[in-house]
DNA sequence: TAGTTTTTATTGATAGTTTTTATTAAGTTT
DNA sequence: AAACTTAATAAAAACTATCAATAAAAACTA
């Protein structure tokens, strides 16, 4: 039984097809046949049932598999022990980041995190969330930037920072003329919200408790981008939330439909986020060292809105 | 980077010596030799500092070495479990067994153990605690049978029954007179006892923790076996406890010397322990399940009635 | 210090394996 | 039934692990 051999099934137990599990691991199909023949002989059991189309796992296949998994991570590991003692931070690294965060972060840490570890290739992927967890877990991901926190077994979080949100209230609003909004004014029934990150540890505002996606009014929001959002309560069909990042490249018109909270700001969590094993780990914290610096010095978060939650988090 | 070079690894680590490493592995000290070097160019670092005699890990070895562990643990899980799918209990299987236990419950189980399982090549060695534990943590060892608890956090334990002291009292002593005894009658200076397995958890009652084995009477025990302390105990050096097994094949005139215990009787834990990898559990299992069965449910501690199959099938 | 022993590294031959290309077989789809 | 997919098989080529023999280095010895 050989490392290689683990690879080999492993790669046909994700993509179900012996001839694109060769190619994914750069070898004719021929060869990978043979080696998980031989896995199975030397095993005694299949693995594969090759009668189903697409291709099945066995029973023991399954567990198999599973502990394949475990032992190829493991060897992964001793790459990273090499590596951790060179004092070497390089290689490639796969980094997912959601859509709403990804203008925002990305230009502020990319230069400065490229700059301080040139041996680094960075890959980075525009997915959502829900792509995110799954490519983490079947390692075609190091590491995600997303909002949390997730609640997901397999995936560990570093929370980054906290990026309150800011009311944009349009003119026919019943908040239009405040000054400042109470998270207790809301009225959940006329905000427009993305999917994406409104839901909260205990210690801040909680949105999504109180917020319902099967509300009555009449349709369905599924847009991605803040955009949309904002012509949509442009158009009177409520307020919205929008993280402070995105207010900032609004139009001077648009700017004065803004409205801040008092505290406690309704906030999103913005974290790191890596599978389990903790794979690739020096990696991981080299990028949070980075993005941590930039928060920390390169934006203006002279703003005391902006300073307070982060300060209440940062322990 | 293959297992077979992490094994050669993990050889060399453990002789520290490349001929007896090679030798130990079925292979020439060569091919040991180049595998490591094969394995220390692809990492890019040294795992052994030759230059010291014995040869020594490095740094990094010292890492590399421990996570090798485990991936040849976890690998060798896979066999594992192929052999639990196909309900297939067999193979070598080695257990130590420390020597107090060794003549009772040896042939309780074995010809049970052997019928049932025949598939299982049982290779069963005479050894104290200390090398069953040290012997369980380099996989030398597949099990053991001890006296517990051990408090070894790499060791599991498996209780399998309770055995009771039985008080064996010379003539001259001052509780000889006595039809039974009680625990706190019982003077520790005065009893001759073995390092073996007389520490308990809270529900037994528990002699190490009044025992002194540095006791001020001018000689200090280091015998391992019973026959020892009953010829100590005869010429009048003080009274002894022995397990209640031991006491079926003494002679008549010796048992006139024996004293039971009121309830709670003082008794030594007998567990099956194993590495917490939790490598060939079946065979653990199967184990367990035979000697549960001779034992027919566990002794308790604190009704001697409850011994009496013990005693049925010892005659 | 020179000789002896012990231990690891090197070399070259060989057996064994992995991989590849080309082909066949089996099963689907059109 | 022809065209197409997909996995298995065969034979040749590339590659690798292993071994025996030997060299080199280090550690004893006398």
């Amino acid at each position: 039984m050989t490392i290689t051999q683990l690879k080999y099934v492993l790669s046909v137990a994700e993509y179900k097809n012996f001839t694109i599990a060769a190619e994914h691991s750069f070898v004719t199909q021929p060869t990978l046949s043979m080696q998980i023949q031989k896995l199975e002989d030397h095993l005694g059991v299949l693995i594969f049932n090759r009668s189903k189309k697409p291709i099945e796992l066995t029973d023991v296949g399954l567990k198999i598999v599973e502990q394949a998994k475990v032992i190829v991570n493991e060897s992964n590991r001793i790459v990273d022990i090499v590596h951790q003692h060179k004092g070497f931070v390089g290689g490639e690294f796969k980094l997912g980041i959601i859509p709403t965060v990804m203008p925002t972060l990305l230009p502020m840490f990319l230069n400065n995190f490229t700059k301080k570890y040139p041996k680094v290739k960075l890959i980075i992927e525009e997915i959502t969330t829900e792509e995110i967890i799954k490519k983490l877990s079947d390692n075609h991901l190091d590491a995600g930037l997303a909002a949390t926190p997730l609640e997901n077994e397999m995936i560990k979080e570093m929370p980054l920072y906290y990026e309150p949100f800011v009311g944009l209230i349009p003119k026919e609003h019943r908040l239009f003329h405040k000054k400042e909004i109470e998270s207790s004014e809301l009225e959940m029934e006329d905000i427009l919200l993305l999917e994406d990150g409104h839901c909260f540890k205990d210690s801040v505002i909680n949105l999504c408790r109180t917020y319902n996606t099967d509300n009555n009014r009449g349709f369905k929001l599924e847009s991605g981008s803040f955009d949309t959002l904002i012509k949509l309560s442009k158009e009177g069909l409520g307020m919205t939330l929008l993280p402070y990042l995105h207010t900032l490249d609004l139009s001077e018109i648009d700017k004065k439909l803004l409205r801040d909270f008092t505290s406690p700001q309704p906030a999103r969590e913005i974290s790191l986020i890596y599978h389990k094993s903790q794979l690739k780990m020096q990696l991981v914290e080299a990028l949070k060292n980075s993005i941590d610096g930039v928060i920390r010095g390169a934006i203006s978060f002279s703003d005391v809105k902006i300073i307070s939650p982060l300060q209440k988090k940062a322990n």
